[in-house]
DNA sequence: CGAATAGTGTCTCTTAGACACTATGTC
DNA sequence: GACATAGTGTCTAAGAGACACTATTCG
Protein backbone atom coordinates (compact mmCIF):
# COMPACT_ATOMS: atom_id res chain seq x y z
CA UNK A 1 0.00 0.00 0.00
CA UNK A 2 1.93 2.92 -1.28
CA UNK A 3 0.89 6.65 -1.43
CA UNK A 4 1.69 8.52 -4.12
CA UNK A 5 1.47 12.86 -4.80
CA UNK A 6 -1.24 12.11 -7.54
CA UNK A 7 -3.28 9.96 -5.20
CA UNK A 8 -3.61 12.16 -2.09
CA UNK A 9 -6.33 10.29 0.19
CA UNK A 10 -7.47 13.50 1.36
CA UNK A 11 -8.24 14.22 -2.25
CA UNK A 12 -10.86 11.38 -2.21
CA UNK A 13 -14.86 11.67 -1.60
CA UNK A 14 -15.36 10.03 1.75
CA UNK A 15 -15.59 6.45 2.47
CA UNK A 16 -17.48 5.66 5.45
CA UNK A 17 -16.13 2.20 7.22
CA UNK A 18 -19.08 0.28 8.92
CA UNK A 19 -18.83 -3.00 10.92
CA UNK A 20 -22.42 -5.70 10.70
CA UNK A 21 -22.45 -8.35 13.11
CA UNK A 22 -24.39 -11.73 12.50
CA UNK A 23 -25.70 -12.86 15.74
CA UNK A 24 -25.94 -16.42 16.12
CA UNK A 25 -27.80 -18.15 19.17
CA UNK A 26 -29.71 -21.68 18.72
CA UNK A 27 -33.93 -21.14 20.13
CA UNK A 28 -35.74 -24.28 20.24
CA UNK A 29 -33.47 -26.00 18.13
CA UNK A 30 -33.64 -23.63 15.04
CA UNK A 31 -30.60 -21.65 14.53
CA UNK A 32 -31.47 -17.69 14.59
CA UNK A 33 -30.09 -14.35 14.12
CA UNK A 34 -30.19 -11.34 15.97
CA UNK A 35 -31.86 -8.51 13.28
CA UNK A 36 -32.86 -4.95 13.75
CA UNK A 37 -35.71 -3.69 12.64
CA UNK A 38 -35.17 -0.22 10.85
CA UNK A 39 -37.39 2.78 12.07
CA UNK A 40 -36.27 4.80 9.15
CA UNK A 41 -35.30 5.35 5.52
CA UNK A 42 -34.09 4.03 3.54
CA UNK A 43 -35.56 0.62 3.55
CA UNK A 44 -37.70 1.49 6.74
CA UNK A 45 -39.79 -1.35 8.23
CA UNK A 46 -37.32 -3.86 6.07
CA UNK A 47 -34.93 -5.82 8.48
CA UNK A 48 -30.74 -5.66 8.49
CA UNK A 49 -28.27 -6.83 10.43
CA UNK A 50 -27.06 -4.97 13.72
CA UNK A 51 -23.83 -2.71 13.15
CA UNK A 52 -22.79 0.90 12.16
CA UNK A 53 -20.08 3.45 12.11
CA UNK A 54 -16.63 2.92 12.68
CA UNK A 55 -15.31 5.31 15.34
CA UNK A 56 -11.90 7.01 14.86
CA UNK A 57 -10.75 6.07 17.85
CA UNK A 58 -11.70 2.21 17.90
CA UNK A 59 -10.65 -0.82 15.96
CA UNK A 60 -12.65 -2.62 13.69
CA UNK A 61 -13.41 -5.25 16.58
CA UNK A 62 -14.12 -2.98 18.74
CA UNK A 63 -16.69 -1.28 16.62
CA UNK A 64 -18.38 -4.38 16.24
CA UNK A 65 -18.19 -5.29 19.73
CA UNK A 66 -19.42 -1.20 20.65
CA UNK A 67 -22.65 -1.64 18.09
CA UNK A 68 -23.34 -5.50 19.28
CA UNK A 69 -23.89 -3.61 22.72
CA UNK A 70 -25.40 -0.64 21.55
CA UNK A 71 -28.36 -2.48 19.11
CA UNK A 72 -28.77 -5.32 20.79
CA UNK A 73 -27.82 -4.80 25.02
CA UNK A 74 -25.62 -7.78 23.98
CA UNK A 75 -22.47 -7.77 26.31
CA UNK A 76 -19.19 -9.63 25.27
CA UNK A 77 -20.39 -12.69 22.64
CA UNK A 78 -18.93 -15.77 23.73
CA UNK A 79 -17.16 -15.72 19.94
CA UNK A 80 -16.60 -12.92 17.78
CA UNK A 81 -14.67 -13.58 14.23
CA UNK A 82 -13.99 -11.25 11.22
CA UNK A 83 -14.76 -13.01 7.93
CA UNK A 84 -15.16 -10.68 5.27
CA UNK A 85 -15.47 -7.00 3.82
CA UNK A 86 -17.90 -5.40 1.41
CA UNK A 87 -17.66 -2.49 -0.55
CA UNK A 88 -19.24 -2.31 -4.03
CA UNK A 89 -19.83 1.27 -5.04
CA UNK A 90 -23.83 1.30 -4.93
CA UNK A 91 -23.97 -1.02 -1.64
CA UNK A 92 -25.77 1.80 0.33
CA UNK A 93 -27.52 4.07 -1.99
CA UNK A 94 -26.84 7.34 0.58
CA UNK A 95 -23.03 7.33 -0.01
CA UNK A 96 -19.75 5.26 -0.70
CA UNK A 97 -20.00 2.55 2.58
CA UNK A 98 -17.55 -0.06 2.73
CA UNK A 99 -18.63 -2.38 5.52
CA UNK A 100 -16.41 -5.53 7.92
CA UNK A 101 -18.59 -8.15 8.36
CA UNK A 102 -18.36 -10.10 11.88
CA UNK A 103 -20.07 -13.58 13.03
CA UNK A 104 -20.59 -13.88 16.64
CA UNK A 105 -22.41 -16.45 18.78
CA UNK A 106 -24.13 -15.92 21.71
CA UNK A 107 -25.28 -18.73 23.77
CA UNK A 108 -28.90 -18.22 24.71
CA UNK A 109 -29.54 -14.97 23.26
CA UNK A 110 -31.44 -12.79 25.84
CA UNK A 111 -34.03 -10.77 24.57
CA UNK A 112 -32.29 -7.87 22.52
CA UNK A 113 -33.73 -4.70 22.61
CA UNK A 114 -33.22 -1.32 20.60
CA UNK A 115 -30.83 1.00 21.34
CA UNK A 116 -29.94 4.15 20.53
CA UNK A 117 -30.07 3.78 16.27
CA UNK A 118 -32.39 1.09 16.38
CA UNK A 119 -36.41 0.73 16.77
CA UNK A 120 -36.24 -2.52 17.08
CA UNK A 121 -34.45 -5.72 17.33
CA UNK A 122 -35.37 -9.47 17.36
CA UNK A 123 -33.97 -12.61 16.61
CA UNK A 124 -35.53 -14.62 13.32
CA UNK A 125 -34.92 -18.56 12.48
CA UNK A 126 -31.41 -18.30 9.91
CA UNK A 127 -33.59 -20.39 7.21
CA UNK A 128 -36.76 -18.24 6.92
CA UNK A 129 -34.51 -14.82 6.70
CA UNK A 130 -32.33 -16.48 3.62
CA UNK A 131 -34.97 -18.34 2.19
CA UNK A 132 -36.45 -14.71 1.31
CA UNK A 133 -34.24 -12.69 -0.71
CA UNK A 134 -35.63 -9.62 -0.14
CA UNK A 135 -36.01 -9.67 3.98
CA UNK A 136 -32.89 -8.02 4.28
CA UNK A 137 -31.54 -4.43 3.30
CA UNK A 138 -28.80 -3.71 1.04
CA UNK A 139 -26.16 -6.56 0.50
CA UNK A 140 -26.99 -8.02 4.04
CA UNK A 141 -28.42 -10.79 2.68
CA UNK A 142 -25.02 -12.15 1.19
CA UNK A 143 -23.37 -11.21 4.05
CA UNK A 144 -25.09 -12.81 6.40
CA UNK A 145 -25.20 -16.06 4.04
CA UNK A 146 -21.13 -15.69 3.96
CA UNK A 147 -21.37 -15.45 7.82
CA UNK A 148 -23.24 -18.85 8.15
CA UNK A 149 -21.21 -20.60 5.34
CA UNK A 150 -18.03 -19.14 8.20
CA UNK A 151 -19.94 -20.11 11.39
CA UNK A 152 -20.28 -24.14 9.46
CA UNK A 153 -16.42 -24.15 8.50
CA UNK A 154 -15.61 -22.92 11.78
CA UNK A 155 -17.80 -25.69 13.80
CA UNK A 156 -15.73 -28.45 11.78
CA UNK A 157 -11.86 -27.75 12.88
CA UNK A 158 -12.53 -25.39 16.16
CA UNK A 159 -14.46 -26.19 19.23
CA UNK A 160 -16.99 -23.18 19.26
CA UNK A 161 -19.69 -25.13 19.09
CA UNK A 162 -19.66 -24.83 22.96
CA UNK A 163 -19.73 -21.92 22.63
CA UNK A 164 -23.61 -22.20 21.91
CA UNK A 165 -24.35 -23.46 25.23
CA UNK A 166 -24.72 -21.84 28.73
CA UNK A 167 -22.39 -23.34 31.64
CA UNK A 168 -23.22 -27.03 31.74
CA UNK A 169 -24.68 -28.92 28.95
CA UNK A 170 -25.09 -32.39 27.37
CA UNK A 171 -23.70 -34.01 24.45
CA UNK A 172 -26.91 -34.44 22.88
CA UNK A 173 -26.84 -30.14 23.35
CA UNK A 174 -23.90 -30.01 21.58
CA UNK A 175 -25.13 -32.17 19.08
CA UNK A 176 -28.54 -30.07 18.13
CA UNK A 177 -25.71 -27.15 17.81
CA UNK A 178 -23.90 -28.92 14.99
CA UNK A 179 -27.48 -29.96 13.87
CA UNK A 180 -28.68 -26.38 13.91
CA UNK A 181 -26.09 -24.78 12.29
CA UNK A 182 -25.12 -27.48 9.49
CA UNK A 183 -28.89 -28.22 8.88
CA UNK A 184 -28.72 -31.56 9.02
CA UNK A 185 -29.23 -34.78 11.54
CA UNK A 186 -26.21 -36.55 13.35
CA UNK A 187 -26.20 -39.93 14.28
CA UNK A 188 -26.85 -40.08 17.85
CA UNK A 189 -24.37 -42.95 18.75
CA UNK A 190 -21.53 -41.37 16.24
CA UNK A 191 -21.52 -38.40 18.21
CA UNK A 192 -21.25 -39.20 21.10
CA UNK A 193 -18.47 -41.08 20.42
CA UNK A 194 -16.35 -39.03 18.37
CA UNK A 195 -17.12 -35.94 21.20
CA UNK A 196 -15.80 -38.05 24.05
CA UNK A 197 -13.14 -38.94 21.73
CA UNK A 198 -11.27 -36.15 21.38
CA UNK A 199 -8.98 -34.48 23.47
CA UNK A 200 -10.18 -31.38 25.36
CA UNK A 201 -13.47 -30.77 23.18
CA UNK A 202 -15.82 -31.07 26.63
CA UNK A 203 -15.00 -32.05 30.17
CA UNK A 204 -16.74 -34.03 32.24
CA UNK A 205 -18.22 -32.07 35.69
CA UNK A 206 -19.76 -34.97 36.92
CA UNK A 207 -23.53 -33.68 37.55
CA UNK A 208 -26.39 -35.43 35.76
CA UNK A 209 -29.02 -33.56 34.51
CA UNK A 210 -32.93 -34.54 36.12
CA UNK A 211 -36.07 -33.53 35.33
CA UNK A 212 -36.08 -34.33 31.56
CA UNK A 213 -37.74 -37.85 29.52
CA UNK A 214 -35.41 -40.33 29.16
CA UNK A 215 -32.06 -41.11 30.86
CA UNK A 216 -30.51 -38.16 32.40
CA UNK A 217 -27.61 -37.63 30.77
CA UNK A 218 -24.03 -36.41 32.23
CA UNK A 219 -23.24 -32.92 31.67
CA UNK A 220 -20.00 -32.06 30.54
CA UNK A 221 -18.07 -28.08 30.37
CA UNK A 222 -15.89 -26.45 27.15
CA UNK A 223 -12.73 -27.73 27.34
CA UNK A 224 -9.55 -26.44 26.77
CA UNK A 225 -9.08 -27.44 22.98
CA UNK A 226 -9.83 -24.63 20.69
CA UNK A 227 -8.84 -26.80 17.71
CA UNK A 228 -10.50 -30.25 16.27
CA UNK A 229 -8.03 -32.73 14.63
CA UNK A 230 -8.64 -34.17 12.52
CA UNK A 231 -11.48 -31.76 11.69
CA UNK A 232 -14.90 -33.15 12.24
CA UNK A 233 -16.39 -32.53 8.74
CA UNK A 234 -19.97 -31.98 8.11
CA UNK A 235 -21.66 -34.39 5.31
CA UNK A 236 -22.20 -32.79 2.21
CA UNK B 1 -25.98 -1.49 9.72
CA UNK B 2 -28.10 1.25 10.46
CA UNK B 3 -27.54 5.38 10.19
CA UNK B 4 -29.14 7.40 13.17
CA UNK B 5 -29.00 11.47 12.96
CA UNK B 6 -26.41 11.45 15.62
CA UNK B 7 -24.32 9.52 13.54
CA UNK B 8 -24.70 11.12 10.85
CA UNK B 9 -21.31 9.75 8.70
CA UNK B 10 -20.90 13.21 7.08
CA UNK B 11 -19.77 14.29 10.56
CA UNK B 12 -16.93 11.69 10.50
CA UNK B 13 -13.21 12.26 9.69
CA UNK B 14 -12.86 10.60 6.56
CA UNK B 15 -11.75 6.96 6.41
CA UNK B 16 -9.60 5.85 3.46
CA UNK B 17 -10.04 2.55 2.26
CA UNK B 18 -7.22 0.61 0.46
CA UNK B 19 -6.38 -3.00 -0.49
CA UNK B 20 -3.16 -4.61 -0.58
CA UNK B 21 -2.58 -7.72 -1.94
CA UNK B 22 -0.45 -10.40 -1.31
CA UNK B 23 0.95 -11.88 -5.24
CA UNK B 24 1.72 -15.33 -4.52
CA UNK B 25 3.99 -17.54 -7.26
CA UNK B 26 6.20 -20.60 -7.38
CA UNK B 27 10.49 -19.72 -8.47
CA UNK B 28 12.99 -21.90 -8.02
CA UNK B 29 11.09 -24.07 -6.14
CA UNK B 30 10.16 -21.24 -3.92
CA UNK B 31 7.11 -19.54 -2.37
CA UNK B 32 7.60 -15.65 -3.48
CA UNK B 33 5.32 -12.49 -3.12
CA UNK B 34 5.70 -9.55 -4.96
CA UNK B 35 7.08 -6.66 -3.32
CA UNK B 36 7.21 -2.85 -3.71
CA UNK B 37 10.29 -1.01 -2.62
CA UNK B 38 9.12 2.06 -1.21
CA UNK B 39 10.41 5.27 -3.38
CA UNK B 40 8.53 7.79 -0.49
CA UNK B 41 8.09 8.64 2.96
CA UNK B 42 7.20 6.79 5.63
CA UNK B 43 9.39 3.94 5.83
CA UNK B 44 11.41 4.79 2.46
CA UNK B 45 12.88 2.01 1.25
CA UNK B 46 11.19 -0.14 3.27
CA UNK B 47 8.74 -2.69 1.25
CA UNK B 48 4.92 -3.07 1.22
CA UNK B 49 3.03 -5.47 -0.53
CA UNK B 50 1.22 -4.11 -3.75
CA UNK B 51 -2.10 -2.01 -3.00
CA UNK B 52 -3.72 1.33 -2.91
CA UNK B 53 -6.62 3.38 -2.62
CA UNK B 54 -10.16 2.39 -3.72
CA UNK B 55 -11.32 4.43 -6.10
CA UNK B 56 -15.03 5.98 -6.08
CA UNK B 57 -16.51 4.42 -8.78
CA UNK B 58 -14.66 1.15 -8.10
CA UNK B 59 -15.53 -2.28 -6.35
CA UNK B 60 -12.97 -3.74 -3.80
CA UNK B 61 -12.19 -6.52 -6.60
CA UNK B 62 -11.63 -3.71 -9.28
CA UNK B 63 -9.14 -1.82 -7.24
CA UNK B 64 -7.18 -4.85 -6.09
CA UNK B 65 -6.75 -5.71 -10.02
CA UNK B 66 -6.14 -2.21 -11.15
CA UNK B 67 -3.34 -1.78 -8.33
CA UNK B 68 -2.24 -4.93 -9.85
CA UNK B 69 -1.42 -4.12 -12.84
CA UNK B 70 0.03 -0.31 -12.01
CA UNK B 71 2.57 -1.32 -9.31
CA UNK B 72 3.42 -5.22 -10.96
CA UNK B 73 2.49 -4.83 -14.28
CA UNK B 74 0.31 -7.61 -14.08
CA UNK B 75 -2.75 -8.50 -16.08
CA UNK B 76 -5.22 -10.42 -14.53
CA UNK B 77 -3.81 -12.89 -12.18
CA UNK B 78 -4.67 -16.47 -12.33
CA UNK B 79 -6.57 -16.53 -8.97
CA UNK B 80 -7.86 -13.23 -6.35
CA UNK B 81 -9.52 -14.08 -3.22
CA UNK B 82 -10.02 -11.12 -0.50
CA UNK B 83 -9.24 -12.46 2.91
CA UNK B 84 -9.48 -10.23 5.43
CA UNK B 85 -9.68 -6.98 6.64
CA UNK B 86 -7.46 -4.50 8.49
CA UNK B 87 -8.37 -1.36 10.51
CA UNK B 88 -6.49 -0.83 13.76
CA UNK B 89 -6.40 3.34 14.03
CA UNK B 90 -2.95 3.84 14.21
CA UNK B 91 -2.24 1.19 11.32
CA UNK B 92 -1.10 3.90 9.00
CA UNK B 93 0.60 6.90 10.67
CA UNK B 94 -0.70 9.41 7.86
CA UNK B 95 -4.19 8.94 8.69
CA UNK B 96 -7.19 6.64 9.07
CA UNK B 97 -7.13 3.92 6.70
CA UNK B 98 -8.58 0.11 6.71
CA UNK B 99 -7.29 -2.23 4.00
CA UNK B 100 -8.92 -4.98 2.77
CA UNK B 101 -6.45 -7.90 2.10
CA UNK B 102 -6.83 -9.65 -1.02
CA UNK B 103 -3.99 -13.00 -2.46
CA UNK B 104 -3.11 -13.56 -5.70
CA UNK B 105 -1.40 -16.72 -7.82
CA UNK B 106 0.17 -16.04 -10.73
CA UNK B 107 1.83 -18.94 -12.71
CA UNK B 108 5.49 -17.67 -13.38
CA UNK B 109 5.42 -14.00 -12.56
CA UNK B 110 7.24 -11.84 -14.82
CA UNK B 111 9.69 -9.50 -13.61
CA UNK B 112 7.40 -6.59 -11.96
CA UNK B 113 7.87 -3.21 -13.21
CA UNK B 114 7.30 0.04 -11.26
CA UNK B 115 4.28 1.90 -11.72
CA UNK B 116 3.27 5.35 -10.96
CA UNK B 117 3.10 5.09 -7.62
CA UNK B 118 6.32 2.77 -7.05
CA UNK B 119 9.77 3.12 -7.24
CA UNK B 120 10.36 -0.96 -7.78
CA UNK B 121 8.82 -4.24 -7.70
CA UNK B 122 10.44 -7.79 -6.53
CA UNK B 123 9.57 -10.77 -6.25
CA UNK B 124 10.77 -12.07 -2.29
CA UNK B 125 11.05 -15.72 -0.69
CA UNK B 126 7.90 -15.34 1.44
CA UNK B 127 9.98 -17.51 4.09
CA UNK B 128 12.48 -15.00 4.03
CA UNK B 129 10.26 -11.85 4.36
CA UNK B 130 8.42 -13.43 7.80
CA UNK B 131 11.55 -14.78 9.36
CA UNK B 132 12.06 -10.71 9.66
CA UNK B 133 9.22 -8.72 11.52
CA UNK B 134 10.19 -5.43 10.46
CA UNK B 135 11.03 -6.31 6.41
CA UNK B 136 7.41 -5.19 5.83
CA UNK B 137 5.88 -1.57 6.81
CA UNK B 138 2.95 -0.79 9.02
CA UNK B 139 1.03 -4.64 9.50
CA UNK B 140 2.02 -5.99 6.11
CA UNK B 141 3.47 -8.94 8.53
CA UNK B 142 0.62 -9.54 10.03
CA UNK B 143 -1.23 -8.60 6.18
CA UNK B 144 0.87 -11.40 4.25
CA UNK B 145 1.25 -14.26 7.01
CA UNK B 146 -3.23 -14.33 6.65
CA UNK B 147 -2.49 -14.21 3.21
CA UNK B 148 -0.16 -16.98 3.83
CA UNK B 149 -2.54 -19.42 6.03
CA UNK B 150 -5.74 -18.77 3.23
CA UNK B 151 -3.57 -20.18 0.12
CA UNK B 152 -2.52 -22.74 2.59
CA UNK B 153 -6.17 -23.40 2.96
CA UNK B 154 -7.23 -22.86 -0.10
CA UNK B 155 -4.57 -25.77 -1.60
CA UNK B 156 -6.72 -28.13 0.63
CA UNK B 157 -9.92 -28.01 -0.70
CA UNK B 158 -9.98 -26.62 -4.20
CA UNK B 159 -7.36 -27.35 -7.24
CA UNK B 160 -6.34 -23.58 -6.89
CA UNK B 161 -2.67 -25.41 -6.93
CA UNK B 162 -3.16 -25.87 -10.88
CA UNK B 163 -2.85 -21.73 -11.08
CA UNK B 164 0.58 -21.63 -9.96
CA UNK B 165 1.28 -24.38 -12.97
CA UNK B 166 1.52 -22.56 -16.27
CA UNK B 167 0.11 -24.35 -19.12
CA UNK B 168 0.64 -27.98 -19.63
CA UNK B 169 2.55 -29.42 -16.51
CA UNK B 170 3.86 -32.65 -14.68
CA UNK B 171 2.42 -34.15 -10.94
CA UNK B 172 5.90 -33.27 -10.07
CA UNK B 173 5.33 -29.23 -10.67
CA UNK B 174 1.86 -29.68 -9.12
CA UNK B 175 3.67 -31.44 -5.91
CA UNK B 176 6.11 -28.97 -5.75
CA UNK B 177 3.64 -26.03 -5.64
CA UNK B 178 1.86 -27.73 -2.60
CA UNK B 179 5.70 -28.35 -1.05
CA UNK B 180 6.38 -24.44 -1.42
CA UNK B 181 3.38 -23.41 -0.04
CA UNK B 182 3.09 -25.99 2.80
CA UNK B 183 6.69 -25.63 3.28
CA UNK B 184 6.91 -29.42 3.59
CA UNK B 185 7.84 -32.90 1.86
CA UNK B 186 5.53 -35.10 0.53
CA UNK B 187 5.68 -38.61 -0.67
CA UNK B 188 6.02 -38.52 -4.51
CA UNK B 189 4.31 -41.79 -4.87
CA UNK B 190 1.69 -41.38 -2.78
CA UNK B 191 0.82 -37.67 -4.32
CA UNK B 192 0.84 -38.86 -7.72
CA UNK B 193 -1.69 -41.28 -6.72
CA UNK B 194 -4.05 -39.11 -4.89
CA UNK B 195 -4.00 -36.59 -7.65
CA UNK B 196 -5.35 -38.86 -10.45
CA UNK B 197 -7.84 -40.64 -8.49
CA UNK B 198 -9.50 -37.13 -7.52
CA UNK B 199 -12.12 -36.24 -10.49
CA UNK B 200 -11.04 -33.42 -12.26
CA UNK B 201 -8.06 -32.05 -10.79
CA UNK B 202 -6.05 -32.49 -13.60
CA UNK B 203 -6.81 -33.96 -17.07
CA UNK B 204 -3.87 -35.82 -19.56
CA UNK B 205 -2.65 -34.01 -22.96
CA UNK B 206 -1.22 -37.27 -23.82
CA UNK B 207 2.24 -35.41 -24.35
CA UNK B 208 5.66 -36.00 -22.38
CA UNK B 209 8.01 -33.79 -21.63
CA UNK B 210 11.65 -34.38 -22.88
CA UNK B 211 15.34 -33.14 -22.15
CA UNK B 212 15.15 -33.65 -18.33
CA UNK B 213 16.94 -36.38 -16.02
CA UNK B 214 15.03 -39.64 -15.13
CA UNK B 215 11.89 -40.87 -17.05
CA UNK B 216 9.99 -38.04 -18.84
CA UNK B 217 6.73 -36.74 -16.98
CA UNK B 218 3.19 -37.41 -18.68
CA UNK B 219 2.07 -33.79 -18.99
CA UNK B 220 -1.23 -32.50 -17.56
CA UNK B 221 -3.70 -29.35 -17.21
CA UNK B 222 -5.96 -28.01 -14.95
CA UNK B 223 -9.08 -29.90 -14.71
CA UNK B 224 -12.70 -28.74 -14.58
CA UNK B 225 -13.01 -29.01 -10.80
CA UNK B 226 -12.59 -26.54 -8.49
CA UNK B 227 -13.11 -28.43 -5.06
CA UNK B 228 -11.69 -31.32 -4.10
CA UNK B 229 -13.64 -33.66 -2.00
CA UNK B 230 -12.56 -34.84 0.67
CA UNK B 231 -9.88 -32.42 0.94
CA UNK B 232 -6.16 -32.66 0.85
CA UNK B 233 -5.03 -32.13 4.04
CA UNK B 234 -1.47 -31.08 4.91
CA UNK B 235 0.60 -32.82 7.14
CA UNK B 236 0.48 -30.69 10.95
C1' DC C 1 -45.03 -52.11 30.87
C1' DG C 2 -43.58 -48.85 26.56
C1' DA C 3 -41.62 -44.59 24.96
C1' DA C 4 -37.85 -41.63 25.05
C1' DT C 5 -33.27 -40.41 25.52
C1' DA C 6 -28.34 -41.64 26.85
C1' DG C 7 -24.41 -44.40 26.38
C1' DT C 8 -21.44 -48.30 24.37
C1' DG C 9 -19.87 -51.54 21.06
C1' DT C 10 -19.22 -53.73 16.45
C1' DC C 11 -18.64 -54.01 11.66
C1' DT C 12 -17.44 -52.26 7.12
C1' DC C 13 -15.70 -49.09 3.90
C1' DT C 14 -12.65 -45.43 2.77
C1' DT C 15 -8.53 -42.85 3.18
C1' DA C 16 -3.74 -41.57 4.52
C1' DG C 17 0.65 -42.72 4.40
C1' DA C 18 4.92 -45.78 4.60
C1' DC C 19 7.24 -48.03 1.41
C1' DA C 20 8.58 -51.44 -2.24
C1' DC C 21 8.88 -52.12 -6.80
C1' DT C 22 8.87 -51.24 -11.80
C1' DA C 23 9.56 -48.02 -15.96
C1' DT C 24 12.20 -45.00 -18.76
C1' DG C 25 14.98 -41.44 -19.58
C1' DT C 26 20.25 -39.12 -19.25
C1' DC C 27 25.14 -39.48 -18.26
C1' DG D 1 26.25 -49.69 -16.20
C1' DA D 2 24.69 -45.84 -12.34
C1' DC D 3 21.53 -42.39 -11.35
C1' DA D 4 17.43 -39.73 -11.46
C1' DT D 5 12.77 -39.15 -11.92
C1' DA D 6 8.04 -41.11 -13.09
C1' DG D 7 4.53 -44.30 -12.30
C1' DT D 8 2.16 -48.36 -9.86
C1' DG D 9 1.02 -51.48 -6.23
C1' DT D 10 0.67 -53.27 -1.43
C1' DC D 11 0.09 -53.13 3.31
C1' DT D 12 -1.47 -51.11 7.67
C1' DA D 13 -3.62 -48.03 10.70
C1' DA D 14 -7.09 -44.68 11.55
C1' DG D 15 -11.43 -42.59 10.87
C1' DA D 16 -16.43 -42.23 9.29
C1' DG D 17 -20.70 -43.92 9.48
C1' DA D 18 -24.49 -47.60 9.69
C1' DC D 19 -26.49 -49.83 13.13
C1' DA D 20 -27.35 -52.97 17.12
C1' DC D 21 -27.59 -53.28 21.74
C1' DT D 22 -27.75 -51.83 26.66
C1' DA D 23 -28.98 -48.29 30.40
C1' DT D 24 -32.01 -45.33 32.83
C1' DT D 25 -35.53 -42.33 33.38
C1' DC D 26 -40.87 -40.98 33.05
C1' DG D 27 -45.70 -41.84 32.46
Amino acid sequence: MTVAADYDPRAFPPFAVTVDIAVFTIEDGLLKVALIERGEEPHKGSLALPGGFVRPDENLREAAVRELSEETGLESPDHLEQFGAYGDPDRDPRMRIVTVGYWAIVPDLPEPVGGTDAAAARKVPVADVLNDRDALQFDHHQILSDALEHAKDALEDTTVATDFCEGEFAISDLRRVYEAVWGVELDQGNFQNKVLEIDGFVEPTGNRRTGGRGRPPELFRAGSADRIDPPFRRPR
